[in-house]
DNA sequence: AATAAAATTTAGGTATGACTAAATTTTAGA
DNA sequence: TCTAAAATTTAGTCATACCTAAATTTTATT
């Protein structure tokens, strides 16, 4: 119910971190799996945030022991082993919490990324083995994003993103990369949802369009859609 | 993800209260139930925060627009009508909670507390509606306490302590109200829990002990216990 | 009524995590 | 290579919610 003075701390616990700091590992983690470092700036949009909070924080994270953060001023930053732990146990609350939401009170997902945003700074270690259990150890959340497994590694992604398809080519839905509310309820209209078949009937070289099939629903998908979908290939 | 600027808030909204002001009305709340105002000493070894804190917290409340507490120097603090909204409102939160987690995830009534005493402050009212809605919006909590109506008023509790029944009374346990967890398991394993059946067999008028017995369990309980167990007298 | 003890408030700080405005560094264009 | 724009950091504040030590007020007890 109340603080810990910060002063009494025993140091070599396992601290917890905060909230903030959890969605600061979260974000950093998610721009820097291309390999790139992560930017002050990309940070400040991403967290909503100005770019001298980021700055304050970084340095923060980067001289705290054990350092979550590498940092080189200008430079922006990347995570250190300590720090993609830190990540990918906020990742692993947030895809369980986000599957567990769907399943037993029949959220949407589109609806549930804001309440698993929440929930996962603070529930136990033990809630998030129950809810893991319940499920039986689900692999991906609703999207088909992967769940970090239990000892904090994330598994490898064998599926090829859909724009990389032509025709004659088949694959099944792993998952869908998108955050905007309105392209989620579009393509759940559409079928492509994960684990729906995809067809690939026709593709245009100058736009990249592509013309797929989902359920007997034929569809024309710009390149910036079919970057977002990946798929399986089955054919 | 990120914070509100608090000067940059709009007034006139529903606006969302801080934990720390969330646990403040819920304890004000628990503090006053029987008619009396929370002394500063008795909020702060609730909270377990220091005196001043809770001082200054106080004088807050108070003189926020619309005030949550009345408050005179030196004379403790009672909740407006508004502060009794935001107690109810966090305390639906947590009882739900608490009967949300025991029947879906399996946490045993001793465990529960904890878990709800964290996420009843992030939790979005869709998210009360759908678990209110999933359980068939139950009265009670694992506990047997009352959990406030959909519409934040608290229902009448019709049921008396075990201490006031004698020998020849029977009732049903309708509320266990301890918050101890080594004496909620010693309960449990004498078949003291909600809806579990007395009989009183034997009543001792110098320690006020009562001899009970349940599904064939006979105990001898102290005065301490009796006034924690609360029964709807059948007999 | 006087005084000691208990309760409470005042005064002065701290840590965290935001912000704006100004300065600096990097980067890219001519 | 110089320079302007963009990115980033520095400097200085602020709100929240704690804390300890000291002062004050209330309350009991003679
Ligand atoms: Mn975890
Ligand atoms: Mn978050
Ligand atoms: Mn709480
Ligand atoms: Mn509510």
């Amino acid at each position: 119910m109340a603080a810990v003075n910060p002063r009494t701390w025993k140091q070599p616990m396992k601290q917890k971190l905060t909230i903030s700091i959890q969605d600061y590992m979260k974000t950093i983690y998610e721009l820097t799996e291309n390999g790139e470092s992560a930017s002050t700036n990309a940070l400040a949009q991403k967290l909503k945030v100005s770019a001298p909070s980021v700055t304050g924080m970084i340095k923060k994270l980067a001289s705290s022991k054990p350092a979550l953060v590498e940092y080189q001023k200008h430079q922006g930053v990347t995570l250190t082993k300590e720090g993609r732990k830190a990540a990918l146990e906020v990742i692993r609350h947030h895809r369980l919490l986000e599957a567990w939401l769907v399943q037993t009170l029949g959220y949407s997902w589109d609806e549930v990324h804001e309440e698993a945003e929440r929930l996962e700074h603070v529930i136990s270690e033990d809630f998030e083995r129950r809810i893991a259990t319940a499920m039986g150890h689900p692999l991906r959340d609703p999207h088909g994003e992967l769940i970090p497994t239990e000892d904090l590694k994330m598994p490898v992604d064998e599926s090829t993103p859909l724009s990389s398809l032509r025709p004659g080519q088949n694959g099944i839905v792993t998952c869908v990369k998108a955050a905007d509310m309105e392209l989620l309820r579009h393509l759940e209209s559409l079928g492509l949802v994960p684990s729906a078949e995809i067809e690939v009937k026709e593709y245009s070289p100058f736009d990249h369009n592509l013309t797929v099939k989902v359920e007997k629903k034929t569809s024309v998908l710009g390149f910036n859609i079919t970057t977002k979908i990946f798929v399986e290939i089955t054919k």
